[in-house]
DNA sequence: TAAGATTTATAACATGATGTTATAGTTTGG
DNA sequence: CCAAACTATAACATCATGTTATAAATCTTA
């Protein structure tokens, strides 16, 4: 007869208590079912697991030797238990991220701290890349989601689609600072800051000026709108970035107008299609649109 | 509801092999029996364990994340269910043996291999010391067996007797050696090697001389059987000791002689009668017994 | 797309493990 | 030796887990 889980949690009670009626106590059931238990463990592994002393039950040297291999089955037992308990509050469990290199250094450290903050046995893997190689990462299911921008469908990712109010960025005591509401004419005489020249963002507002029959005179090409705010924070030229940004440097000495028309940078949180949805996942990236909601165009 | 075992069994079935029927048949079960433990543990746990994929049951993220830890606890139940058959047929074990220290060196070593020789699990702690040392160790359970001499009863303790054949010693070429057989008249001018003069043995050969007005006259005193072989061995005395001490050194250019009359030397082999009887430590004392029967006065 | 094959789910039932209570037998300690 | 405590046994209830039969879903392929 098979090893039953029950007769090894039973003889690791009476093991540690000495008696049958304490284990019973112990595992809140009756004195026979112990007994049962144990005699029918007993009998299926063949020798004697305790000896009576003075109405103590002792341990057999065999016994001594089993209890403590059983003991640490009955601890991943338990261990198991509680895991099945945080997976299902979606306390634990791995989180596999990719995102653009600019977020992982602004928005998305906030934005874990916060959600690992109520999940400790939660664990995260943040892999900072360019967007096709994002792509990718998703495509092969490398990772659980991906934070991006300028994507358009692909047969094998999930994605939705956020647009993120833009804002002009000026220096500190620039002139154009004395408007409420900052023109694409406003900007012809001003040197511009471009962050990734060729994202679709850029070529959306491009195509603004070109709308107006304007040019954009833009001297520096950054990587990253980050990057962007802290240039035109040092003094030099002037850019439009996703608001977000803006407002972290707001401190560093910026001023902060309304671009009109405003040209929304949407971004796209990924999934891969064909792996089975990691509730941890799915449960992040809602958490990561809140935390996009104070930045959204339809947003509060 | 709890987790069971039979549950996780499935799903750790259901995991390597992508479906439930060849799950079945590698937990030679019915296709219906793996449907229904799965979907229980699904519903007791509260997410999803798998996705479906073209016929493939691909396992979620969580359901990944289960599987190290489900797959260590049954690992370490399988490795229980060895133990336990290893413990039955007296293949595992821990011994803890106390012995004089002539036994450690001479004797013990050649049984031990033996013994463990078919017991790969046994584990052993051999421990020589002084036969009063030994007594408090096999009183005080710290020590499954013990074997001394010179023992006399004790109430907490279960012993047995061995009466072994001693012989006479002497160097090659001593002139006693034309006798076949020796009496003590004869060692009456010889230097005589004690082992342990204080020794119920020792008392015994002594009663022996007296008993025909005769006087021992010996010059070295040594702790051990094997040191005295060793000291005529290398020509300096003469010396009653163990059959079995002498054969062993019967190569070192020693002549061996009967002692008329034979003085048994009495071996005690030791149980602490109140612990509970190790059936490893009954088996080996057993084995060991055997060992001493080519050399016992009523043996073979 | 329809047909056939394969896989999974559901239903109805049998059995054994594990719980219960009642009670008898053992052990311990004054 | 007796009372108290502990353990074993009996008789029974319930549930987990197995079975077979069969429906439903899904995949493969013509």
């Amino acid at each position: 007869m098979a090893v039953r889980l029950r007769q090894l949690e039973a003889f690791r009670a009476v093991s540690q208590l000495g008696s049958m009626t304490r284990a019973a106590k112990q595992l809140e059931i009756s004195q026979p079912a112990v007994s049962r238990l144990l005699s029918s463990f007993s009998a299926s592994i063949g020798f004697k697991l305790f000896e009576r002393h003075k109405g103590q039950l002792i341990p057999t040297q065999e016994s001594r030797f089993l209890l403590r291999e059983v003991s640490r089955l009955l601890d991943s037992l338990d261990h198991i238990d509680d895991l099945t308990h945080s997976l299902t509050a979606r306390k634990a469990g791995h989180l596999r991220i990719a995102c653009l290199p600019g977020f992982a250094t602004s928005h998305m450290p906030r934005v874990l701290a916060g959600f690992l903050k109520n999940r400790p046995a939660v664990t995260v893997t943040l892999e900072p890349d360019r967007p096709e190689r994002i792509l990718e990462w998703i495509i092969g299911e490398q990772y659980d989601c991906g934070i991006t921008d300028g994507f358009s469908d692909h047969p094998a990712i999930d994605s939705e689609d956020v647009a993120m109010r833009t804002v002009c960025i000026l220096p500190k005591g620039h002139p154009l600072g004395a408007k409420s509401e900052i023109a694409p004419s406003d900007l012809v005489d001003e040197q511009f800051v471009y962050a990734r020249r060729d994202s679709v963002f850029f070529r959306k507002l491009n195509d603004v000026f070109r709308a107006e029959n304007l040019t954009m005179n833009y001297r520096i090409e950054t990587r990253q709108f980050t990057a962007a705010c802290m240039i035109v924070a040092e003094g030099f030229g002037v850019s439009v970035v996703s608001e977000m940004d803006a407002m972290s440097h707001r401190d560093k000495g910026l001023l902060i107008r309304p671009f009109k028309p405003m040209v929304p940078h949407v971004l796209s949180l990924l999934r891969p299609i064909h792996a089975p949805a990691s509730m941890i996942a799915l449960e992040f990236l809602e958490y990561f649109q809140d935390s996009l909601r104070p930045y959204r165009m339809d947003g509060a």
